[in-house]
DNA sequence: CGTCTGACTTAGT
DNA sequence: TACTAAGCCAGAC
């Protein structure tokens, strides 16, 4: 079972991964994968998910943005939470084919590295 | 301080 | 296309 409480900033790659998922536009994706390496990480997608399992519940950190790289929702907290998650995503326009799976040649966030290395930053500042 | 687990990924079969 | 094994990170015990 993972953790419950880690929402204090202990962790560069948790403050970084939820600066970084906070940046993500409404109706963009990105993957587990993608965040680590992001915030350089390179094999830390584990740990994203991990990370996100433990984001604040105040809806600060918009969680249902981050899927699996072959497009699937991993999300298995809790039984509900993939099908909220899938709900969420629908709600800002992301589509699902018919086999669950998100098109993320459509929808994957490819954002500017210099924005990227300023969230970043403001995030190991904070 | 060693082990195990998991909202993952990639390479190999 | 589908399944398996191994690698990696943070946190719980």
């Amino acid at each position: 079972m993972p953790p419950i409480e880690a929402q204090d900033g202990r962790s560069r790659l948790n403050a970084r991964v939820y600066a970084l998922v906070r940046a993500i536009p409404p109706g963009k994706v990105l993957t587990y994968g993608t965040v680590a390496r992001l915030i350089g990480v390179e094999r830390g997608a584990r740990a994203v998910g991990w990370a996100l399992y433990a984001a604040p519940p105040d809806g600060s950190v918009p969680w249902q943005r981050v899927i699996n790289a072959h497009g699937y929702i991993s999300n298995n907290s809790s039984p509900e939470a993939p099908i909220v998650q899938r709900e969420r995503l629908e709600a800002e326009g992301v589509a699902f084919a018919a086999d669950g799976r998100v098109d993320l040649d459509v929808y994957l966030w490819r954002p500017d590295p210099i924005e990227v290395h300023a969230i970043l930053e403001a995030a190991d500042t904070l």
